[in-house]
DNA sequence: ATAAATGTTTACCGATTGGTACAATAAAGC
DNA sequence: GCTTTATTGTACCAATCGGTAAACATTTAT
């Protein structure tokens, strides 16, 4: 084999982040370019597919670091108010308390959503699903753990767009706190947000 | 004056509606004069600015109906809980129960967002703002109401991505409801969500 | 009627877009 | 040491990008 400057897993974190930058269409196949370090020829190389190709990769890491990190422990682990907290703390990490964008929440909003739908409904889809599984654990009925994950995880993505639009990651530390403490309130006291 | 078959106010709300479609890049010039019915002439002798000044008056009239429509009833109606109540109705049908994107939310996760941020910040803030008067003229302390009045828009954005992610009106509509009864949940009772 | 103001159309600009072709290069296997 | 195979750089493509220029049409004020 020739000379491997990089790997194509090593690509995917750097174009993760220039489409978090500039979103799928601002991303210039010359930006990817000289961000990347690679020439047109190598990316056509790794990635035959183009662009579409590369968006495609970036949201497959994203989801697979989503499940290993977040979904499977809520699912599987054997505390799911620590897999809950867990979930939260690395949430946060991982936006770099509201700097970072969430792709997959951009990309639902942008006009490439329709390129993208299944990746995009599969990561909030099994999130919900596994956030509701681990409220189910804790001791709430179906319905309830259902309307308590959606409502924490449009929690997440608004406090992104609005700690954006807002320029302040206090915004988004506050909503994590409040997300926080409605997922981790029992089912026997209410919260008044989400229910009877 | 010539033949006008278009005034300028009567383009923005067109304009409005391929930039929500396209977002800011993916609008292109061929495609908003093919929409507009306008040449790019006509285009440029409206909109001097070009792309820039047009995606900047639609932000603008986009915050005058909001302000007219929500803000101000929020801060001088005489019954704030029924301006609080019009509110949710008015952002319910505005955003067509999800179909529609907030543009400026959009905007925020968007790699223009430097370009628009006065204008982004501004319509959340005051959003804001409105909101939480309204909700110290209920009864809340003003840092309580700043945080209710946060959340409610932070949701309504989050519900706005998830359910535009989902494809699902159901997931805003639901949201909606959670966002109407945090807000008319008077000052003593605690909703858990926001509370000391 | 005519001049001036106001829109509109069309052709065009250089730059950049995503994508392709292909030769050059470098290492691994024999 | 030669061939094979995987990677890279360069040149190039048609199409489209946002934007400009200027001739052209239409209407109002004089």
């Amino acid at each position: 084999m020739p000379k491997i400057i990089a790997e194509r897993s090593d690509v995917i974190p750097v174009l993760a982040e220039i489409f978090r930058e500039y979103g799928y269409e601002g991303a210039s196949l010359s930006l990817i370019a000289s961000r990347t370090g690679l020439g047109k020829g190598s990316l056509y190389h790794f990635f035959p597919g183009g662009k579409e190709e590369m968006a495609s990769e970036v949201l497959r890491e994203i989801d697979g670091w989503f499940e290993d990190a977040v979904y499977k422990p809520l699912r599987d682990g054997d505390d799911p108010r620590a897999a809950i907290l867990e979930m939260c703390r690395s949430v946060a990490t991982y936006f770099w308390s509201g700097k970072r964008v969430c792709l997959i929440g951009a990309f639902a909003l942008d006009n490439v959503r329709d390129r993208f739908s299944d990746a995009i409904r599969d990561y909030f889809a099994v999130w919900q699903r596994s956030l509701q599984q681990a409220l189910v654990r804790i001791g709430h009925d179906a319905d309830r753990a259902s309307d308590i994950a959606e409502d924490a995880i449009l929690s997440i993505q608004g406090a992104l767009v609005l700690s954006r639009a807002l320029d302040d990651t206090a915004v988004f530390e506050r909503a994590m706190a409040r997300v926080e403490t409605g997922l981790l309130a029992g089912p026997d006291q209410g919260n008044g947000r989400t229910g009877p």
